[in-house]
DNA sequence: TGCTGGCACTCGAACGCACCGAGTGCCAGG
DNA sequence: CCTGGCACTCGGTGCGTTCGAGTGCCAGCA
């Protein structure tokens, strides 16, 4: 077990790692830092510490640096969250406010966290099968052209096109158009399926195949929009990854321009309270030196969706934790106004 | 004026520099084309070029490599656009098949483009103000709450939540739909703002008032999504671009950032035709070791939305410009068909 | 006049080397 | 269990040398 010195040392540790950038040794550390006891003493502990593998020496004759594991007891047992600043809580909602519509929500959510965090900032758009349907529209476009729009509680939208394959009268359109909403609105997207099943038999027999069709579509849709769809932000903060750019940061920018890689990574958060993931943690071998924060957020209690920031595992936890989840219930907040 | 050998000097220049990305020196040119001439003829060849300021050294005892201005006569004078081959072809078809809406589009587009040029890409959605109205929906969410919802041929679609003033019978809410498609479909967005001008004259008293909102708030989304809005893609591969990485990335992801910027850059390329922007040619000065070579696509004639590339001044300009062109065409044609 | 071979010169990159100093592990003593 | 002392390690820095690709210039030749 470790003594609370030794707690004590390692987050010391952390934290000048974090400002300097640099490997920390034991004399610099009695100096920032009131340990109240000789190098020698911190040095012996520096010994223990990296026996049990909470920390590392990148150079025989260097000082050390925190390892994953080392992170990982930090973020923990040592740190809290740091809630923010009021000039901060005050820009969040000053750079939020006035936003027009979903996509504007999701993208001044993205430039804030990237802007508070100093990070590449991950932000997904609210799930359909979490939200509820507000409403179903069916357009006519031509006689046998359709176009399908699904409205979310969010404020989602998502359209999809549909050829039928016979003419649809204004009539069949608009008994549709009511019965699919009176099933609907108001249920979770999730529960869609089962509650328009027996729809089209209850249509004539010419009607049957278009009502078919565009229940499939709808369907589909919905399958398809499963896979979320996200956005980023933020990653000229890279740069200010470490010196040995490029072979860092490669990857880095590989795994973000993979949607499925970073849904995956937004998904392994768990669905309430803050997921912290540091470096190895993550599945994705080019997120190995990231550490990925990460938060659910909706307009209820409810998680829709999540948001996070990725970042260098030399990050400052703390701060990027108060702001991950400051953003997030604003997100949340406004989502429930709108 | 420039005598023949001399073009054919720089050409072979440009084309090493873009191969090797190192300073190329008057043997290594004799050796690798069969310019006819000695290492001699050409240092004197290179000794015009440089005094015209076509091609510079960057130290005294290097080798030669082209400024903007000679990248800017390679292009004008030197080179062709280089069309794709059948395997690059096949593979666009592959790509794009089966996309399911814009935004799929718009996304496959991105990547397409990133991977066929290895480079940043650049995409934007089809303007509104230059595509044509398909369908002005408006959907009662609650009694005095409504959404309006923009379809435009291109298949990009719009929408807007609006507070009525006052409740807003289900009858006038079909009538102002029905009036304002009548008016509006098949017509430029940019015409929308006069043909609805008298509109609410047209209503009682009491439903004026909100016709007055709903038509506000589709002139403010008009006006509000001429801000255009992009997709880019592709950023790993600036990574490709030099040795002085962080200097010379840093600008450059923050320059992609601010889509204002993109904006510009691309609405700078005139609207038919491609569109080489090399170097300090960038008004932009983060951008000005990168080259922009972008062009107009749309569905029909008529360009309504530009794409292109960002990478560095040292790229393939024929390769390039063949791609850009190549997939801008087959995005226009997808856009035609749906 | 224009091309060519020859030649002296430049200067950055690579290499070797010595030095410096932050940092370490270990040990004896309090 | 903490501390001061001490010998040791080793990466970083500065400096001088060498190496070689590349240059400019010039005299000679077609």
């Amino acid at each position: 077990m470790l003594s609370e010195r030794r707690l004590e040392v390692l987050r010391a540790i952390v934290q000048d790692y974090v400002g300097t950038e640099e490997p920390v040794g034991s004399k610099a550390l009695t100096e920032r830092h009131r340990l109240g006891v000789s190098p020698a003493t911190v040095r012996n502990d520096m010994a223990v510490l990296e026996d049990e593998g909470f920390i590392a020496q990148p150079h025989t004759s260097a000082g050390r640096i925190p390892t994953d594991k080392g992170y990982r007891l930090f973020v923990d047992k040592l740190a809290g969250v740091k809630p923010l600043s009021s000039p901060e809580r005050r820009a969040i909602q000053n750079f939020m406010d006035g936003a027009v519509d979903l996509d504007d929500v999701v993208g001044r959510t993205v430039r804030l966290l990237a802007q508070l965090t100093r990070q590449v900032a991950v932000v997904q758009y609210p799930s359909l099968t979490r939200s509820t349907v507000r409403h179903v529209e069916l357009l006519a476009l031509a006689p046998a052209r359709l176009m399908l729009v699904l409205i979310t509680d969010t404020g989602r939208v998502e359209q999809r096109m549909i050829d039928c394959p016979a003419p649809f009268g204004e009539a069949s359109l608009a008994d549709l158009r009511a019965r699919l909403n009176s099933r609907v609105v108001g249920r979770r997207f999730a529960d869609v399926p089962q509650l328009v099943q027996e729809l089209p038999e209850s249509f004539d027999s010419e009607d049957r195949g278009t009502v078919s069709t565009v229940l499939s579509t709808l369907l589909e849709t919905l399958v398809e929009e499963t896979e979320e769809r996200l956005m980023i932000g933020g990653t000229s903060n890279l740069t200010r990854f470490g010196h040995d750019f490029p072979v860092m940061i490669r990857p880095v920018l590989e795994a973000l321009e993979e949607q499925v890689v970073l849904l995956k990574l937004l998904g392994e958060a768990t669905d309430s309270g803050m997921t912290v993931r540091i470096g190895h943690e993550n599945a994705h071998e080019g997120l190995n030196s990231t550490s990925v924060v990460a938060v659910g957020y909706g307009s209820g209690d409810e998680a829709v969706a999540k948001l996070g920031v990725v970042g260098p595992t030399r990050m400052d936890y703390p701060g990027t934790m108060g702001a991950v989840r400051a953003v997030a219930r604003y997100v949340g907040q406004i989502l429930a106004e709108s």
